[in-house]
DNA sequence: GGAGTTACGCTACGGCTCGTAGCGTAAGAG
DNA sequence: CTCTTACGCTACGAGCCGTAGCGTAACTCC
C-alpha cells in the first residue's frame, strides 16, 4: 500500500481527531470512477467529493489539487503488478509485459498516466512524486527480474555497479516506453503476437556485448 | 507543413471573404508561447485569442477546443525532424534519436505531446487526428531508414508484406516509446552516451532471426 | 460598381468550477 | 471533562467556458 507517502500533512502530532482512513479510501476510489466516466479534463473535485460522500473542503485539506490527488489514486493500481517466476527471462518478460499491458487497457490507468505526466512537465514536485510512486514500482520488477536471469546464467553479471544501473534503467525505458507507446500513441493492440516479437527482440538486445 | 489536414470547415465554397491564415499562423504561434508559459491545464482558449491578436470567437470557428487547437499547434513541430544518410544504420538511429531528444526538450512539446494523448484515450477522433499529424510523420522516418538499412546490406529484405509492416510499427514504438519514456517519465536526460548504449541494444536486436 | 457571401472583431451573457473562509459539530488523547 | 484536530456545510468572488447577436471587412461573381 502506499499509506507511507501520506498526501499532506498528519503534522506529527498526535492528539485531536485522526483522520478517517475510510475516508481516504473513499476518495480515491471515486477519483478512479470519475476518471472512467469523465476523463481527466472534466473530472472536478466538486465532483469527486460528492461521488466520496464528504465535503470538498476535505479534498483540499489533504491534496493540493487535481494532479497530487490523481497521482495517489492511480498509483495504487500499480501495486498489481507482480513478477511470478516462469523459469526463463523471456518468459518472465513476456507476463510482465502482458500485465503491464493489461492495466493500460484500464481506462482510468491510461487516462491518469499520461495527464499527470503531462502536469509533471511543468512542476518538480509532481515529478518526485511520479518517481517515487510509479516509476520506482515498476523499476524494482526490473531489478528482480536480472537477478534471476543472472542466477539462471542468462544474463552475466556485472561488475561495474554503476553500469548495472545504468543498463536497468535502460531495460526499464524500453521495455514500459514501447509498451505505453504501443497502447496509447500508436493506439495498437498489444497482443501477444506483438509481445513475442518484442520479448524477441529485447532478448538479441540483452545477448550483445556490454558496450564501452 | 499541415495545411491539408485542415482544421475544421473551409467548406469547399469558394465565394466571401477567406479565411485569413496569418491569423492560422499567428494563433498556432500564440498557442505554442502559451504553452511554454503556462503549461496545458492553465492554458485558456482567451488567452490565446489575446496573445494571437484574433477574439476568441475566431478560434472556436476554426477549432472545436484546447486539443484540437494544441494538436495542430505541436504538429508542425515534428515537421523538423529529417533523416540525414549517415552511412550506417547506427549512426542513422542515433541521429534521429537525438532530434527526437532535442524536440522533447522544448517544453511546448513535452507538455503538449503527452497531455493531447491523455486526452486521445477518451477522444476517437482525437486519436486518429494524433496519428495522422504526429505518429504518421515520425514512422516515415523509420520507414525509410529501413529501406537505406537494406539498400546497404545491413537488414535482409523482407518477402512477407504484413511481416514487414509489424516490424516497422515494432521499431518504431520501441525508438519513439523508449525516447519519451526516458525523457519524461523517468525524466533522465537523453545524452549521447545513453543514446549510444540504447543504439548498440536496438542494433543487436534487429539482427536476430525474424520471429514466428 | 453593385449584390451576395463569408470571415472577423466586439460585447454580453448564463453556467460551471475553482479555492477559501467561517462556523458549528464530531471524535479521539490526556 | 477539556483540549485539539478533523469534518460537514454554506457562502462567496473570481475566472473560464462556449455561444449568440450585431455591425463591419474582404473577396467573388455578375
Amino acid at each position: 500500500m502506499v499509506s507511507a507517502m501520506r498526501n499532506a500533512s498528519p503534522p506529527t502530532g498526535r492528539t485531536g481527531r485522526p483522520r478517517s482512513a475510510a475516508a481516504d479510501a473513499a476518495i480515491l476510489a471515486a477519483t478512479r470512477d470519475a476518471l472512467v466516466e469523465l476523463g481527466w479534463s472534466k473530472l472536478t473535485m466538486g465532483d469527486v467529493s460528492t461521488r466520496a460522500g464528504v465535503a470538498k473542503t476535505t479534498l483540499y485539506r489533504r491534496w493540493a489539487g487535481k494532479n497530487e490527488l490523481v497521482v495517489d489514486a492511480v498509483a495504487e493500481l500499480f501495486d498489481s503488478l507482480e513478477l511470478p517466476d516462469r523459469g526463463s527471462l523471456e518468459a518472465d518478460i513476456e507476463d510482465v509485459v502482458l500485465q503491464f499491458a493489461a492495466l493500460l487497457r484500464r481506462p482510468e490507468a491510461r487516462t491518469a498516466l499520461m495527464a499527470v505526466v503531462a502536469e509533471s512537465t511543468r512542476d518538480e514536485a509532481l515529478r518526485d512524486r511520479i518517481r517515487s510512486a510509479i516509476v520506482d514500482r515498476q523499476k524494482r520488477l526490473v531489478v528482480l527480474g536480472r537477478e534471476r536471469a543472472q542466477a539462471r546464467g542468462e544474463l552475466p553479471y556485472e561488475e561495474d555497479e554503476e553500469l548495472a544501473c545504468r543498463t536497468t534503467d535502460l531495460i526499464f525505458d524500453v521495455i514500459a516506453g514501447t509498451v505505453v507507446h504501443r497502447a496509447l500513441v500508436s493506439s495498437e493492440p498489444v497482443d501477444e503476437l506483438w509481445v513475442a516479437t518484442f520479448t524477441a527482440l529485447l532478448m538479441h538486445g540483452l545477448q550483445g556485448p556490454a558496450p564501452a
